[in-house]
DNA sequence: TCTGGGGTCCTAGGACCC
DNA sequence: TCTGGGGTCCTAGGACCC
């Protein structure tokens, strides 16, 4: 596994930028995309170069932006735009390699070890910067190192339409005189738990104590210290889109709410939101949790994990609503939110169910004689993993669940 | 700078099992 | 009756990222 070419590409102000591209008018314009303009919480989610240049940035609150700049335009995020630009930027990126691992809607590593026999690191990070500015008139950046941490770190280090090369022998050079907070995977918290440590550059992190670094800051603090020395395993996987663990929505509310009905009305739509982006990738988990935070910024998760994985909104909203019911003290709230997690793929699951015809085998079979032909035909850990299917489950006296046989009829409808 | 909404990963304690 | 150690699952919270 030695000597790996990776690129980052990451898309310059995404949403603005494919604004721009669809209305060329937009072009060198103050352009900001705010949640929702009309809120009274919206925020800056992204702003192109020329607002950035009058002081706006995202998360800025849409009225102080406005205040700030009042020239600025404002539009309302168009996600299945967004989508579009998205697919037809991967597209061209996959046209090279299949070795291209998304990680967000406008960025992605790239494995491009096996091209270089036939193209230079550079020289091919050129091609593809220019194709997706020709083809859909959208600016990236481009980090080229040796892993993804080292890519990642490149391609921020010059914006828009830059191509950043990173090498090890670089390092001392151009990572180690900057800030730790500068870092990927280093927030506010940690700079400043490493600043108690008298840790204020990569170079300081890279350099420090192993021994205190593993006391003070735990697993985190050895991969942040092998990361500032350049060192990041990881391997690009094209794969890890399709492995989502949880699917949540969340809304902070227009005012903080104390109504007991209205709360309810809105944990309905929330889960019903859930409940049609889990159809829509036909997945189903066992687990819902809500999460609830106060007007004072207090936030709590309060989970469940069911027998069965759910997918309804009915469902869903049962569980989710029971939780709150059981925790909230009444106190306003200013946001609440609904995620069902541990997902599975439901055409998996039945598929799987599918192999061993339940219903012949399952009416009078004695539980423990079943489990020990399930974990036959299927090994312990799909047992135990994907279905959810656990002698526990089964103890003493409990027939063979019911509600787990409805769950594999639905999935058969 | 009073901070949206979508996620992921990690940690730590308790329950439970062997 | 009191004693381990290892492993897994669940819950809650925190940190981080785009």
């Amino acid at each position: 596994m030695a000597g790996r070419v990776i690129f980052h590409i990451d898309m310059n102000s995404f949403y603005a930028s494919v604004e721009q591209s669809h209305d060329p008018a937009l072009k060198g314009k103050a352009l900001a995309i705010a949640g929702n303009p009309k809120e009274r919480r919206g925020i800056i989610v992204t702003c192109s170069y020329e607002a950035r240049a009058h002081g706006i940035y995202t998360t800025m609150q849409v009225h102080e932006a406005k205040r700030k700049y009042p020239a600025l335009i404002l539009m309302p995020p168009n996600f299945e735009r967004y989508r579009a630009a998205s697919k037809a930027m991967f597209d061209i990126l996959r046209s090279y390699t299949p070795m291209v691992e998304p990680v967000s809607i406008d960025e992605a590593f790239l494995d491009v070890t096996d091209l270089m026999d036939e193209h230079s690191a550079p020289a091919l990070a050129e091609e593809l910067q220019h194709r997706i500015k020709a083809e859909l008139d959208l600016p990236c950046s481009i980090g080229i190192a040796p892993n993804k941490f080292l890519a990642k770190t490149a391609s921020d280090m010059k914006k828009p339409m830059g191509i950043t090369i990173l090498r090890k022998r670089d390092i001392q050079q151009l990572l180690w005189p900057l800030a730790v907070i500068e870092m990927h995977g280093i927030g506010d918290s940690t700079a400043e738990k490493l600043k108690r440590l008298e840790i204020l550059t990569i170079g300081d992190l890279a350099t420090a104590n192993p021994g205190l670094i593993k006391e003070k800051m735990g697993k985190n603090g050895i991969r942040l210290q092998a990361r500032a020395k350049g060192i990041d395993s990881r391997e690009v996987d094209p794969e890890s889109i399709y492995d989502t663990k949880s699917v949540g929505t969340s809304t902070t509310l227009p005012i903080d709410e104390t109504d007991e009905l209205n709360l309810q009305k809105i944990f309905r739509q929330l889960s019903e939101k859930v409940a049609n982006r889990l159809e829509a990738k036909e997945l189903a988990g066992p687990t819902v949790s809500i999460q609830t935070r106060s007007s004072d910024w207090q936030n709590r998760t309060r989970s469940v994990t069911l027998k069965n994985t759910v997918w309804k909104a009915e469902d869903i909203n049962r569980n989710a609503w029971h939780l709150f019911t059981k925790h909230w003290n009444g106190e306003p709230l200013r946001l609440v939110g609904v995620t069902v997690s541990n997902v599975v793929d439901k055409g998996e699951m039945t598929e799987q169910l599918s192999l061993f015809n339940f219903q012949e085998h399952a009416k009078d079979e004695p539980i423990l004689d079943l489990m020990s032909k399930l974990e036959k035909k299927f090994g312990k850990s799909v047992l135990s993993k994907g279905t959810k299917l656990k002698k526990s489950n089964f103890d003493s006296k409990t027939s063979f669940s019911k509600d787990f046989l409805d769950d594999h009829d639905h999935d058969r409808k």
